[in-house]
DNA sequence: GAGTGGTCTAGACCACCCT
DNA sequence: GGGTGGTCTAGACCACTCC
């Protein structure tokens, strides 16, 4: 036997084929049977790689109609210790970002209570776009403490990672303290971003972490494309 | 071959027998072969069981040295400690909830592959209105297991809670196995139930409520008005 | 009735763990 | 070396969809 698993090779090549754009959403795959000896292996080893891309959301299947792909949005789980990328990695996307803003400033209300600052104090902002295999999934803006962390904007800069960043100045470790959720509608601005309509569904996320000792590292808020994401929340 | 497949009625047993301490976080499940022995079906059949609770979490495998059951049963889901509550200070509101509609129906494929039931299965559904300080905040549907609960209409028509109703069922407890949250547009029907636009951000979460023995018990649609509620997600 | 996915059995071999 | 889970093959029958 290979080292790779064969079933997994055959997963993958699909999954080449969906995103290169030979099957569309909606679009019904061929045949197990089909594929079996497209591939020249048995119908359950094919099984096995359209029931792990049924895991991820990728297709779905109906008895004595076919395998078809999904239009479905992608899942992604937050709970205490939520890391985008590697979240979407899991999933078996590529992630990608794009630096849109790191810029230092004084915070203002919110950001100053969220991080137990005065507003005479400065943050660091960053802002970006999140995206998976072209599309973009998520805007977000983070906001640190400048004073404790003087040289974040840089590490930000080389790495364009929160979690590598914080890392890079001492944060070994940071958890998520809590996440509010709602319902918005796109701005002009968004919407632009995101390559969304205006007005379309987004779901905004605001989120506190803190590092070990309990401070606050971190003030995020992030605007998914509702019809691109769903979040999922479950025990760890 | 029987209307439930068996792999199901294997991970159900397995289940029930986790969630009543004959095995322990950390303990070592019989083997494969084993546990095909004990059921009376092939090993194969046993790894499908085995594959479905490895994919909720109950158990993960080591090859060479056996199934072991995870660290943190689904006794401590962070899903519990969602909440919602009113964006604008909720000083003195007083919750109401208006019951919509009660009917038993057959199942569709997403309640039942919810509820583990096949679609011949009938379930108990309950949709309703929650409303705050005379604003209608959130629009639900309940889906319930029919056969297991043939009380639970009567009973939710009389409490109009569902705590309650299943109580009386004799669900004394039950925990949020998961939760997915996306951004939507509100139909008209949803408008006019939550008095929002039709078109106006409306926060859908689709949980599943699992009872003691990690059966589910309940599947549950939730649509909030977006721009009245926001969702709090907190861990421990 | 033909086609398609879903389940189950049976057997083989491999990669890895333990002792 | 012996045991365990992981992969793959082969074949059978069933439930469901679509014509």
């Amino acid at each position: 036997m290979s080292r790779t698993a064969l079933w997994k090779s055959i997963a993958s090549s699909l999954r080449t084929e969906i995103a290169e754009g030979h099957y569309r959403p909606g679009d019904k795959l061929p045949t197990e049977a089909e594929l079996a000896l497209r591939f020249g292996v048995n119908r359950h080893t094919v099984r096995r790689a359209l029931s792990e891309m049924a895991e991820t959301g990728l297709v779905h299947s109906r008895r004595g109609s076919g395998v078809f792909i999904n239009a479905k949005p992608t899942e992604y789980p937050i709970g205490r210790r939520v890391r985008f990328h590697q979240n979407l990695q899991a999933a078996g996307q590529t992630p990608e970002r794009k630096i849109l803003r790191i810029e230092t400033r004084l915070a203002n209300t919110r950001e100053a209570d969220a991080l137990a600052l005065s507003q005479q104090d400065e943050v660091h902002v960053y802002e970006g776009v999140s995206s998976a295999d072209g599309a973009p999934l998520a805007l977000f803006r983070s906001v640190f403490p400048a004073a404790r962390f003087p040289l974040l904007p840089k590490a930000l800069q080389e790495t364009g990672s929160v979690t590598a960043a914080l890392a890079s100045v001492g944060v070994a470790d940071y958890t998520r303290s809590s996440t509010r959720l709602t319902a918005k509608l796109a701005t002009p601005t968004q919407a632009l971003h995101l390559r969304i309509a205006e007005g379309a569904p987004i779901l905004r996320t605001v989120s506190v972490n803190v590092d070990a000792t309990l401070q606050p590292v971190e003030y995020g808020i992030t605007w998914f494309a509702g019809d691109r994401i769903s979040l999922t929340v479950s025990p760890e």
